[in-house]
DNA sequence: ACACTTCACCTTTTT
DNA sequence: GGTGAAGTGT
């Protein structure tokens, strides 16, 4: 079991200035970015062209030459680990001052903001922050109460359109009124139940941080007056991958003195599916007409063999503004491309290249990246067998486990007592005689009365409980009452308490499992995080005395003291709680002992490694197969490849495999077409050596009847002529499941010579690097035989799965690929490639 | 109310 | 392959 590197082992961070300049080592466009006096400024930054130099040395130069108190600047990033760097940075220039400035996450920052100054939004400073899993539950509530089925409305569909109404600043009453379609209006009155049933709850979720805080600063002139007024500078980091939402933030609050600087590059973004828009750059500029731009375009991170695979991948990309990057180092050695038979051998591939690396660099230079964190496992086995120590971010997360979320909402509920869905969470757990009629009552009562849930709570006897379950509910109030008189000072005192009084530590010991037994080990772990935060918080009362402080506590800040007491209990455990609920998967990136590390491409944004191996590039897997269909999304899976590849300084391995097991299930894919993008000059492509494995073949019928498009491939590809009502022992069909999964009984040599060429080339021919081309291993997806010739724009068709639309446009790309535009009334307008085969009629 | 089972769905990606 | 919901039996 892997822990999360402590993440409250605040770093005590070296805060020597040094003697550096703030001008030193600067290109001249890093100097004239560093140096802009003021106003509006777009910094176009590509991939390792020394962004956070930039933005560190300008924030420097802003204090030191400019006279700008550090706490006149409000510096975003992506995630509080490069927000902590980031400080330890300007630190360095600046001095320890530096350490108390406003440098967060959009959503710390909002988080701050909210907890002073949200009450006239109607968020009270003690709220709770739910993350994804309690809002998805919360809204599953909110929909089960109203009487909607949750075939046709599911939690996860309902939370992510709820999410993007947020992210979009559309009120439930907005949502309502837009409605064309009863599904519309029906997500609307679930999303405006949501929003009341948040409020109740004092409640708020990722996205309310950022949307309340909008609401705020546009509504309540006296708070928007005090924020614009004290941050004469705003910074931005990763300007691409803002949503509506915080683009809104940001210009509201930057609005008074319009000192405004974002930084950013278009090709690195990669969170759409959050509402990130990339054409926030360009709307920068048409925002600010006299905003100067700088554009940093030298890279001093990555060999020019890398640098050029990368601008080569991301030139296919066509919704783009042409751009390329020059390498300042030189060559470098050939991309390594490999191509195994299974996940399985892939893994083994990687860890025993790792072996080798291992004898003439440190681990730390080394990551493995991935799509899904599902891929993880495999590469950890091989890694472990291989005796190679590994650390991995994301994934699992400890914060995600049943025991931890359990023991979160013990403490929420100290600090929330309305707070509904946490109450329900702890209620019976330790079971207390206390189930769903009983809690269905309280509920019920909490609301018709208008009082909190703890409130209802104590009064059993007027709600009608029975014996027993009025005993639980006064006993539990009294554990809240108890944990709350006083004695116990710390957040880790009161969680132990909670923990041991209510009986739930017990419940784990007496349970006496193996799986228990790791429970009980992961609270210790809570525990153990707990403290370090009281410890943090202390030292920091202490350093604050002395007007100074080298410890960085998430959330608040020396400067805004006021409205935090780190004597009351109360307010610890509130920081604690949002330190934990805006902790990001990259926060945890760092660990003591040497390592390699494994993470999902996503979390590699924004890091470097002397090696990277991308494992996985296949087509449905990387491109995902989710984003296959739309070509906005498919640009943004290639935008992905590009960060990826654009991470490694020296050494690139790209690896893809023949099979894969899904969901427990054999699948088989052919090579991503990022392969394919990447020039063959550049490449020493490497073929799996093994036999096929036998695995394979013999693994148990699933029951995977998923028309997936790998399946649709594979069908294609390996059995076009296989007839299946052939009795003979090649095509007797196997398995039980609905669909009669025809790939059990075909030989890998079959499947490897459908998919991957008939005649594959031998191993000496591939890794010759300049006959790549010559000898193709890849072929091609099916040819698109789809006929676009009778398509015009207005042309009404209808789509298998979206039902009827109009084509809204239709594009040729230089590739020779068509993209169709269609307009659902039923759904957004959505792309399709003509090469894709996409399932579309005319009618 | 709870313990035990079977079943569907799942995996993109994350603040 | 793992999890949570839903169903079944005490």
């Amino acid at each position: 079991m892997t822990f999360p590197a402590n993440i409250f082992a605040s770093t005590n961070i070296g805060v020597d200035k040094t003697n550096l300049s703030i001008l030193d080592d600067l290109n001249e466009s890093q100097k004239q970015a560093v140096q802009h006096s003021g106003g509006p400024l777009l910094v176009v930054a590509g991939a390792g062209s020394g962004k956070t130099r930039v933005l560190t040395r300008r924030i420097a130069h802003l204090i030191g030459s400019q006279n700008v108190s550090p706490f006149e600047i409000l510096a975003i990033t992506f995630t509080n680990k490069a927000a902590a760097e980031m400080a330890e940075r300007v630190s360095k220039l600046v001095g320890r001052v530096a350490l108390r400035m406003w440098v967060s996450t959009f959503h710390s920052a909002c988080a701050r903001i909210l907890r002073m100054d949200g009450s006239s939004v109607g968020i009270k400073s003690g709220f709770s922050i739910y993350d994804v899993s309690d809002a998805t539950r919360l809204v599953d509530y909110a929909r089960r109460d109203l009487g909607v089925d949750s075939k046709r409305f599911s939690p996860k569909g309902l939370q992510r359109s709820i999410s993007n109404f947020k992210n979009e600043l559309i009120t439930p009453g907005q949502a309502l009124e837009n409605a064309q379609m009863d599904t519309q209006a029906t997500v609307a009155k679930i999303y405006a139940e949501y929003e009341q049933r948040l409020r109740a709850a004092n409640a708020v979720d990722f996205d309310d941080l950022l949307g309340k805080c909008v609401e705020l600063l546009r509504e309540d002139d006296e708070v928007r007056e005090k924020y614009q007024n004290r941050f004469k500078h705003v910074l931005v980091d990763e300007f691409q991958d803002t949503n509506l939402a915080q683009w809104e933030f940001v210009r509201l609050i930057s609005k008074k003195h319009n000192n405004i600087t974002v930084v950013g590059d278009a090709d690195q973004s990669i969170y759409r599916f959050r509402g990130a828009d990339h054409l926030n750059m360009q709307r920068f500029e048409q925002e600010y007409e006299d905003a100067s731009v700088v554009v940093l375009n030298t890279n001093y991170r990555s060999t020019e063999n890398i640098l050029n695979a990368a601008n080569a991948v991301i030139s296919n990309n066509n919704s783009r503004h042409k751009k390329e990057l020059v390498s300042d180092k030189g060559i470098g050695e050939p991309i390594v491309v490999y191509y195994a038979n299974s996940d399985r051998s892939e893994a083994q591939y990687v860890a025993n290249t790792i072996n080798k690396l291992s004898t003439t660099q440190s681990l730390d230079s080394i990551a493995v990246f991935y799509r899904t964190n599902a891929q993880s496992r495999l590469i950890e086995e091989q890694l472990i067998r291989n005796g190679i120590s590994y650390r991995i971010i994301g994934g699992t997360k400890f914060f995600d486990r049943r025991e931890i979320k359990d023991a979160i909402s013990y403490l929420r509920v100290f600090s929330n007592q309305s707070d509904e869905a946490s109450w329900r969470r702890i209620i019976n757990e330790p079971k207390r005689g206390l189930g769903d009629t009983s809690i269905s009552k309280i509920a019920t009562f909490a609301r018709n009365y208008g009082i909190s849930f703890r409130k209802a709570l104590e009064k059993p006897n007027e709600i009608g409980l029975s014996k027993k379950a009025s005993t639980a509910a006064l006993g539990l109030c009294s554990l809240f009452d108890v944990a709350a008189n006083g004695e116990y000072e710390t957040v880790a005192k009161v969680l132990e308490y909670l923990l041991e009084a209510s009986g739930y530590k017990k419940m784990l010991e007496d349970e006496g499992s193996f799986e228990s037994q790791g429970r009980l080990e992961n609270l210790l772990e809570l525990i153990s995080q707990a403290r370090e935060f009281d410890i943090a918080i202390d030292k920091k009362i202490e350093f604050a005395e002395q007007g100074d402080s080298g410890l960085e506590i998430p959330t608040f800040a020396h400067e805004d003291s006021t409205i935090f007491n780190p004597e009351s209990v109360f307010d610890r455990i509130q920081a604690f709680l949002e330190a934990v609920s805006l902790l990001a998967e990259s926060d945890q990136a760092n660990a003591n002992d040497e390592s390699v590390t494994l993470m999902t491409l996503h979390s590699a944004k924004g890091l470097e490694y002397s090696t990277v191996f991308i494992t996985g590039l296949e087509e449905g897997l990387f491109p995902h197969e989710r984003s296959m269909g739309d070509i906005s999304e498919l640009e943004e899976e290639r935008r992905l490849c590009y960060v990826g590849i654009t991470r490694a300084m020296d050494r690139l391995y790209l690896t893809c495999a023949l099979s894969r097991i899904m969901y427990a299930t054999p699948d088989y894919f052919s090579p991503s077409r990022f392969l394919k993008e990447i020039p063959a000059e550049l490449v020493n492509a490497i073929e799996d050596k093994e036999v096929p494995s036998e695995f394979m073949r013999s693994s148990a019928p699933g029951t995977n009847n998923k028309s997936s498009r790998y399946s649709r491939i594979y069908d294609d590809f390996a059995f076009d002529d296989i007839d299946p009502n052939d009795q003979s022992e090649q095509g007797r069909v196997i398995g039980q499941g609905k669909r009669p999964r025809r790939r059990d009984f075909a030989t890998d040599e079959i499947i490897r010579s459908r998919i991957w060429g008939s005649d594959s080339a031998s191993k000496d021919q591939i890794s010759d690097v300049n006959e790549f081309e010559a000898q193709p291993l890849i072929s091609q997806p099916p040819e698109p035989d789809f006929d676009t010739s009778e398509f015009a724009i207005g042309s009404r068709i209808s789509h298998e799965k979206y039902g009827l639309g109009t084509i809204t446009s239709l594009d040729t790309h230089k590739n020779g690929d068509i993209a169709i535009s269609v307009d659902f009334p039923t759904d957004r307008t959505r792309t399709f490639m003509a090469s894709l085969n996409p399932p579309i009629e005319l009618v």
